[in-house]
This record gives structure tokens, C-alpha cells and sequence, in this order.
DNA sequence: CTGAAAGCGCTAACAA
DNA sequence: TTGTTAGCGCTTTCAG
């Protein structure tokens, strides 16, 4: 509530002076500094915010943008906010959360409005209308994920490519030849496009052809129903199938279930992998799903890092960070049955 | 990027003419309106927010605060979020995910530095330390939940007191009188305390005693396991249970399985019905849980009309709005067992 | 090393 | 009905 210029009458200073120390803009004699720290302290001084902002055109305050629709609050999803806004308070900004239609149309308001110095955005599409937007508005900005062509954006993202393989590495090694990929149907939501999905599918389906193996496709329905229902359909493509590799969080509970339904027990006759998931949901099941762990915490560290560097001019090249997500196994995947 | 003074030039007009059409704070004649409007059209004019929170001493930023510690995310909280955002924008407000300290100690610098009008509370302790810290710091806010004593504070909360009792009345008119509660030990967290596990357990105990049923509360540890662990305790507790309410999202799996392996099949031996949950919570179980649905959205709506009411002096008085969860029957609750 | 002073872009009396 | 103008609280040259 004290204001600066009281801080200074009472130290005896000028203004400037107050300013100089608070900000280590210039350098004040420790006995200065001192009188001045002492009236901060005594006076309770805060500094305020907003005027600032308005003097040095910068607020310190940053936005993770979140979509509007589908309400994907996932265990990953607070990793990311969790520990981004903890690097970037320790890095003296605020980070906050904020809400946006995933088209883009409010963004506008938001940025321009100069209350943000920079922005994250996650869930990001292939081709995601966002980047556009931001781009001509001049803001900077750094994606916690990847749009199909980010070679000329800043970005950290999970490593799909590397995550499937690996996954499909470990499970072959454990004599699996029969893969399925169970995830989400986004078409016709906002969120079609989702890149992590794509990239994933992709990958999967290159790897186990390049490597002779099968590799079948099943989109599932949203909640456990639709986990059930991909479990029939899968057992109807491919009944011989012995390892699936589940991307959606909500339908890996239906799709035990299904299997277990359809006569195969997991792990000894099915194993399941959960992809990019945490282990907060891998203990959720029973059996508890293996699963390849998403790197939250260390993508929204890193993503607050390449957009302060960004801000604060520290940025010595394009970002591009990825990262794989790491296997933890559990009691849902097993050697293939013989 | 246009400022006002480019706006005014351009309608031919003083800054404040302009200034008046934005806000609407006072009469201009449609002609002029019409020739700023169009100039603001023009020079795409946005406004900026840090200046005109300088001069008006509002930033019309509220904060949801979040606490850092305990990562309980879950779809009610996006709910809470997403619902007062919504709520938020249409009274020409920001909301923002906030994350501080359970503590509060960190309140105090993101308060004093005037960037945010009010905030709302969430997560709230029956004895909350930052209600204490809000109070002294003498900024409007509201509270989702309630301390032990709120008579003198302004909160949206679940009722859960008419919860529980409707969710034993239900159950016991379908016949169940051996009861259980499980729910979280947060003792020696950083949440302890926290109200609606209190105020269930209370609840739950009083009516049960009140009507004569067996009411048997267990603690459960976190994840599936928790809840595989919970379901031996309880029946060692009492073996004929027939119905059980769970809050605790992240252990109901484990419940249903460790229910199951006791040989008790859900619905037909046990019911089991989660407590201040969610649908998408609901639909990822197996059998799909019954759930007392919490009124996230309603309660996110109210939460930020309480305080931006607060805030634009249409506060009439101390809101104190509590509602009651809804029943959404599935398929794990059944009369009990003959 | 410290101070004076000109803004930052907008709001809100007060005048006209 | 519209314009003038004094701030809001702080940053940042530029002098001294």
C-alpha cells in the first residue's frame, strides 16, 4: 500500500533513488541502501504491479493458454502448469493460467490488452489456428508441443516418435508380434488435429510395418464404455493380438475390462502399455498399468525457461526440446504368452 | 498498439470523448460514437489494460487460487475453473488459475502488488490460514468451501451435509443398513484439515448413529492400492457391509477390485456410490460408479458472481450459497442384498 | 552516486 | 455534450 515515493521521503531520498535499489538498475552506496531497504521494510513497501508495468511496458506476468473445450485437465496437464509457474516465479514472473477458445478468437483481446508479455500454449493441433494468431500479433510465445512444420518456433514437446518405438522395443523384446494402438477419436471436435495423436498413430504404424509386426488401429468413445467397446473391436481385428498400447486416459479402465470380458486375462495373455500418461493414473488401475510416463514436470520447466529466455533477451537460439516419456512398468504387461 | 490519443485524433474528437464510449460512462451523442467507433475499427484499437488499471485503481483480473501442494486436479476443479471463467468474461472480468502456497504466505506479495481485484478461494481448510491473510490484507474474496466458522464470510459451497443424508436416504430406502465411508487421510499433509472430508465424516457419522445403521469410516492411502487396501479394512471392520460411500476418486478402482477379490460382487453384494464426484469420473469405472455428481459449474458461476458483485458494489449480502450434490444412478449401486 | 522530470496510456473530476 | 487536465505509481534518461 506504500507507495514509493514515501519510501523515499522517509529515507530521505529521491524517488529514482528507491527505484535504483528496488530494481538493481544502477548502483547505490550500501548506506543508501540500507536507509532505503530499512523505510521498504518499515513502511511495508510492495511496489505496485500495474504502475510498473505501465512505466517499463512489461507486467512479468505470462499465460499458459488453455482450450476452452475438452476439458482435458489431465495429470499432465497440471505437471505442466504446476512446474512451469514454479520456474517462473523463480525466474520473477508470474505465470497463470488462462482460459481461451481453442480457435483463437479471443486471443486478440488478451494479448493485446499488453497484460501479458508472453504466452505457452499447450494441447497444440497440426495446424493450429493459435500459432497464426500470435504470430501477427507479435507476441512472443513458446509451444508446449508441436504444430506439423515448428522447425521456425520455439517449442518443447514429448518425443512420440522415440516414446513409440521404445515402447514397441520393450514389449518385442518381451516377444510380442502382435501390437494394437487404442486412442481417441478427435474428428470433428475442436481439438481434431490434436498433434500428439497423429504423431503417435504414425510412428506406430511405420515402425511395426518396417518391422513386420502388426500393428492395428482402434479409436475409442469417450469414458469406459468406449475403452469396452475399443476392446471388442479390437479382439475382432486382431484376436491374436497380445500387446496394446492405450493413449487415452479414460477408456484404459473400459478397455481391462473388455479384454478380461473377451476371455484375456492381463497380463498373461494381453499386455497393455499406457502412453504418455502419469503414474497418478497408472495407480488408478488394477493392475496397475505400465506405463510410458510423460516428462511433465521437466516440458513446463523448460517451456517457462525458453520463454523467459525469449523475454529477457537471454535467448541464444530457437528452442526445440524433446523429450521421450520414460517406461514404468507395472503389472499390466508380461513376456508373451508361448 | 493505437492508443487513445491516435483514436481521438483520428474521430477528431478529445481523448476523453473516447475514453466515455469505451466505458460508457457518459452520454455522447450517436454521430460522435459513431465516427470513434469507426476510428477505433480503423486503427484496430484494443485498449491497454495496464493503463487504464492504473488510472482506475481496477485491474478486473480476479484470481482463482490454487494450492501448489496436493495436486488434486480434478474434473470438479476444472469445473470450478472453467465455469467462473466463463462467468468471469461475461462481467468483463479475467479469471486466472493462481497458484500459491497452501500456506498463504505467498498471498501477501501477489495481493499487495494490486494486480488482481479479488480473488476466490478454493480448497478451503476448516481452518484456513489464508482467509486470516486475505482478511488483514483487506482484499475482496470469496470463498468455494467453507472454514468451520463462515457466518461472517462469503461462500458457494457443496452442501454436504444434505449429501450424505441423501445419499443414505437413498441407499436405505433401497434397503442397505450396514454402512461405510472411505475417504483420504490427509493428516500430516499440508491439507489437514480439509473441510469436506471433515464435515462428510461428521455427517456421515451422526446420521447413520442417528437412524440406527452401522456406519464404519475408513482412511485410504493414495491410488488404486489404497483402495484395494481399504476394501480388506472395511470388511475386516464389518464383513456384512452392503454399502459403501467413496470420496476418493483415485481409489475407487482399487475399492471395486478389493471388493471383488473379498469374494463381494458390486452391485449385488455391495453398492457403492462416490461422493462428491463426477460424471467423467463416474464413466471411468467398471462397473460405472454411481455418483453423487458435485454441482461444479453451478457453483463456479456463483462463486465468481459473489465476488464480482463484491467488487462492483451490487453486493445485496454475505452470499451463502450451498448446494447438494445429484444422484446419477449406475450400474454399482442395487437394493441390498436379501 | 543521486535527483529532476518527462513520460507510460488511461480515467475522472471539473470546466466550458 | 465534449474538452482540459491532473493524476495513477513507477521507470528511465539526462544532468549534476
Amino acid at each position: 500500500m506504500a507507495t514509493m515515493q514515501q519510501v523515499a521521503d522517509r529515507a530521505g531520498v529521491s524517488i529514482a533513488t528507491v527505484s535504483f535499489v528496488v530494481n538493481g538498475t544502477k548502483y547505490v552506496t550500501p548506506a543508501t541502501t540500507a536507509r532505503v531497504q530499512a523505510a521498504m521494510r518499515e513502511l511495508k513497501f510492495r511496489g505496485n504491479v500495474v504502475a510498473r508495468a505501465l512505466a517499463s511496458r512489461r507486467t512479468r506476468i505470462i499465460a499458459l493458454l488453455f482450450p476452452t473445450t475438452g476439458n482435458r485437465f489431465s495429470p499432465t496437464t497440471s505437471e505442466f502448469f504446476m512446474s512451469a509457474a514454479e520456474r517462473a516465479s523463480e525466474r520473477g514472473y508470474h505465470l497463470v493460467l488462462w482460459p481461451v477458445d481453442p480457435a483463437g478468437d479471443d486471443l486478440d483481446d488478451l494479448v493485446s490488452g499488453g497484460l501479458v508479455d508472453g504466452v505457452i500454449l499447450m494441447e497444440v493441433r497440426m495446424d493450429d489456428p493459435r500459432v497464426a494468431v500470435l504470430t501477427a500479433l507479435d507476441v512472443p510465445f513458446t509451444l508446449i508441443g508441436r504444430t506439423r512444420d515448428s522447425s521456425g518456433l520455439p517449442f518443447v514437446d514429448i518425443d512420440f516418435e522415440t516414446t513409440i518405438e521404445s515402447s514397441i522395443d520393450h514389449l518385442e523384446a518381451l516377444g510380442h508380434r502382435r501390437f494394437a494402438l487404442v486412442l481417441e477419436d478427435l474428428e470433428g471436435t475442436p481439438m481434431a488435429g490434436y498433434a500428439p495423436h497423429l504423431r503417435t498413430q504414425d510412428t506406430f504404424r511405420r515402425v511395426t510395418a518396417a518391422r513386420g509386426l502388426v500393428g492395428t488401429v482402434v479409436t475409442a468413445g469417450p469414458g469406459s464404455d468406449g475403452g469396452r467397446t475399443a476392446a471388442s473391436e479390437l479382439l475382432a481385428l486382431d484376436p491374436d493380438v497380445t500387446a496394446v498400447l492405450v493413449m487415452k486416459d479414460d477408456s484404459s479402465a473400459g478397455l481391462l475390462v473388455g479384454l478380461y470380458a473377451a476371455g484375456r486375462r492381463v497380463p498373461e495373455d494381453v499386455s497393455v502399455l499406457s502412453i504418455a500418461s502419469s503414474e497418478t493414473n497408472a495407480d488408478q488401475h488394477y493392475p496397475r498399468l505400465s506405463t510410458m510416463v510423460a516428462p511433465g514436470r521437466r516440458l513446463g520447466t523448460r517451456a517457462a525457461d525458453a520463454l523467459i529466455d525469449q523475454l529477457d533477451g537471454k535467448s541464444d537460439e530457437l528452442p526445440h526440446f524433446l523429450l521421450p516419456c520414460t517406461l514404468r512398468e507395472a503389472e499390466s504387461t508380461a513376456p508373451a504368452p508361448a
